[in-house]
DNA sequence: GTGCCTGCAAACAGTTTGCAATAGG
DNA sequence: CCTATTGCAAACTGTTTGCAGGCAC
């Protein structure tokens, strides 16, 4: 699952990037981070390795992984953006509790939502894509009650 | 469906609130406005005929109207706000072209969700609310060929 | 009358932009 | 070397806040 540097610096190049430091490192902790970072939250860790990253770098790294389809832009609840670089799960689970965002994915859901709209579609509508959000709060597996 | 000045204004009353003018002139542009203005756009339009009113205004007013269940925040694909007072419908629809967001609402496709998630639970989470974003363009009648 | 609500302006958070310095190929 | 990328700071957008005056009840 992990990737190593000379692996994401192979990955750049192959997406016609240039294979920066600040981009290895910036993709590195964005590809192991579970929980949809900020890029605020991605400057602060990055800073303790790399004090001298900016800011500026990071929002412009994120939106040059977005734009070669490396990493896709989430939005939170709060209104501020989200990243990630782990592509193949489409819908998103929001802990309102904790403000945790978890990707989620299921075949059989995705089918029979597609299905659905196979059936009945909407007028006027050509359906490129959907995302399920969905809102819950954190229960302890040991707790039952609820 | 249109709702009357004097309609509004008991509405607040019963809600706790009181009837003034920018509550009312509020309201109603916000519940007769099918696509999900932004505080800014109702501001525009609110101001034609209230030319004294302030977006400072627009916004804490609006979010009274979420504090008391008379609205609903919705966050847009841009990351900024936009507002609803019919808050019958769940899900939405973003026109990734004209970028309409309109309300979409399915009890047959409810249904099928919530049936899923009976069945297949989610680990940990107790399942508040689902919202489904559904993307598209908008494509005319007339036009059969996609 | 009195307390909530408004208007205004200033503050704020998150993000984007411009530009000179730097480093990758 | 040459151009794309970085770091920095300033600008910008959308939203929130504080406060004095005004209005609904």
């Amino acid at each position: 699952m992990e990737k190593s540097f000379s692996e994401i610096k192979e990955l750049l190049i192959s997406k016609g990037l240039k294979a920066t430091h600040q981009r290895i490192v910036i993709y590195h902790l964005l590809f192991n981070s579970f929980e949809h970072p900020t890029a605020e939250l991605l400057f602060e860790k990055l800073k303790i390795n790399n004090p001298s990253i900016s800011l500026g770098t990071v929002y412009k790294t994120l939106d040059t992984f977005v734009q070669t389809g490396l990493a896709e832009k989430v939005l939170s609840e709060t209104g501020s953006y989200r990243y990630d670089a782990n592509l193949n799960s489409h819908h998103h689970i929001y802990y309102t509790d904790t403000k945790e965002i978890v990707d989620f994915y299921d075949s059989e859901l995705q089918e029979l939502i597609i299905a659905f709209f196979k059936k009945k579609s909407i007028p006027n509508l050509k359906i490129k894509d959907f995302k399920l959000q969905i809102q819950g709060e954190k229960v302890d597996i040991a707790e039952k009650s609820n």
